[in-house]
DNA sequence: ACCTGAACACCGTTCAAGT
DNA sequence: ACCTGAACACCGTTCAAGT
C-alpha cells in the first residue's frame, strides 16, 4: 500500500547522517588535528551524533580508514607521462612520493596490505608498464617496481617521522636527540662519522628523493 | 651513625624488581605474544607487580621501548667485513637488514628519531666509512647512507606487514586482498599489470632486499 | 532502518598514601 | 626508596532498547 504513495520514501527511520558526511567530518579532523585524533568518539562528536551510529555506516575504524584512503587515491594527481620509459618511471614514482607525502599517516593504512585501494593502481599499472618498456622481463619489472616502492615508502616513512621528532625535540629541550649523539662523538671510535658530523642534520633536512630514485632506477635497468 | 654498621645497605625500602627484570620480562612478551601485548598493566603482571611500580624504574612507556632497543642493538651480530668498499656497504647494510627483519615492531620505535641508540651507531660508522672508501664526497656518503636507510626501512615494514596481512586474512576468508583484485583485474584498463599478475603473489612472498640492495649501491657509486 | 545509552574490557598516567 | 590502590581521562566495540 503504503508502495503505491508517489514518493518512493524507504521504510525505516530516515538517515540522520551519510556515509559521506562521515568521511567529510573525517577527512577535516585528520587535516587539521592528525590522525591521532580520529577517534570514532571524536568524530561522532564532529558530526553531531554518536560513536555508535557510526557503525551504520562504516564497519569500523579500520574501514573508516580505508574509505579515507580511496577518497585522496582518487583525488591524486596523474602527471602527464614523457615517452622515454626511464624518465617514465622516475616520473609515476615522484607523483606518487608527492602524492603520499602530503599525508605521511596514510601509510600505516597503506602498508598494512590492502594495497592502494583499487583506485591507485593507475600507478602500479605505469610503472609496471614503463618497467616492461625499458626492456626488463615480467619478473624483473616486478622485482623493480617492489624495490621501489620499498625505497619510496621508507623515504616517506622515516622523513615524515624525523620531522615530527625534531619538531617535538626543538620544542621541549631546544635540541634534536641526533644532534645530542652528533656532537659528543668519540672519533677514535667513530672516525667516519666524525669526519661527516657536522653536515649530518643539513643533509638530513634536505630532500633528497629524486637523487635516489634515479640511482636505484639507473641500478635496476642496468643490464637491459 | 647507621653509615657506620659493616653492612652498607641504602636507606629506605629495598627493591622488589629491578630495571632488568622489568626489561627481560618485557623482552619475553614481546617475543611470545608481540608488541602490541606489551602493555603497562601486562607487563606488571608478567614481573608480579603493580603497574606504577615499573614507574620507578622506567620514564614511561616510550622509555620502555627504547631501553628495549638498546637491548637488541648490543646483542645484533657484527660481521666480518669483505676488503672492497663496495662489498662493504652492501655486507654491513644486510648484516643491518637481517638484524631489524627478526624484530620488526622496532621500526616504529627506529624510525621515531630517536635514531639507533648509541651502540647501533657501528652501523652508521661502517656504511659511511665504506661510501667514502668508494670514493665518494663527505655529503655523498650521507647522501647515500640516507638512500640506504630509506630502502632498508620500508623493505622491513613493508614486507612485514605484508606477511602479518596475509596471515590475518588467509585466516579469515581464504585469499588476500591482493589475490582478490589481481583475479579481477580489467586487462583493458590495466595490460601491465595482466601481464603480471599471476606471478605477482610468488614474486612479493621472495626476499629481494639484496638483488635492490645491490642495484641501489650501484647507481649511488656509479660515478665515483 | 537508523539511532541511542549503558556497559564491557581495555589503555597510559597522576596522585596521595602506605611501608 | 620503593610500592600500592584508587582514580582520571581516555580508547573501540557489543548489546538491548527505542523511534
Amino acid at each position: 500500500m503504503s508502495r503505491m504513495t508517489g514518493q518512493k520514501r524507504p521504510p525505516g527511520r530516515p538517515p540522520r547522517i551519510s556515509r559521506d558526511e562521515i568521511v567529510a567530518a573525517a577527512h577535516r579532523i585528520v587535516a587539521e588535528e592528525g590522525v591521532e585524533k580520529l577517534t570514532m568518539r571524536r568524530l561522532a562528536r564532529e558530526v553531531g551524533s554518536t560513536p555508535m551510529a557510526l557503525y551504520h555506516h562504516v564497519s569500523d575504524r579500520d574501514g573508516l580508514l580505508l574509505l579515507l584512503l580511496e577518497d585522496y587515491a582518487v583525488r591524486a594527481p596523474r602527471p602527464d607521462l614523457p615517452a622515454d620509459p626511464r624518465e617514465r618511471v622516475i616520473a609515476v614514482a615522484t607523483a606518487m612520493r608527492d602524492a603520499l607525502a602530503e599525508i605521511p599517516w596514510i601509510m600505516d593504512v597503506l602498508t598494512s596490505g590492502r594495497l592502494f585501494g583499487r583506485s591507485a593502481l593507475w600507478f602500479n599499472e605505469q610503472i609496471i608498464a614503463a618497467a616492461l618498456d625499458c626492456g626488463l622481463t615480467p619478473e624483473d619489472a616486478v622485482r623493480a617496481y617492489r624495490a621501489i616502492w620499498h625505497y619510496t615508502a621508507g623515504q616517506i616513512i622515516v622523513t615524515s617521522r624525523e620531522r615530527a621528532a625534531r619538531d617535538r625535540a626543538r620544542a621541549a629541550t631546544g635540541t634534536t636527540y641526533r644532534e645530542r649523539v652528533f656532537g659528543t662523538l668519540d672519533p677514535d671510535e667513530h672516525p667516519a662519522l666524525a669526519r661527516v658530523a657536522d653536515r649530518w642534520e643539513e643533509l638530513s633536512v634536505r630532500d633528497d628523493y629524486a637523487a635516489g630514485l634515479r640511482a636505484l632506477v639507473d641500478g635496476l635497468v642496468r643490464r637491459a
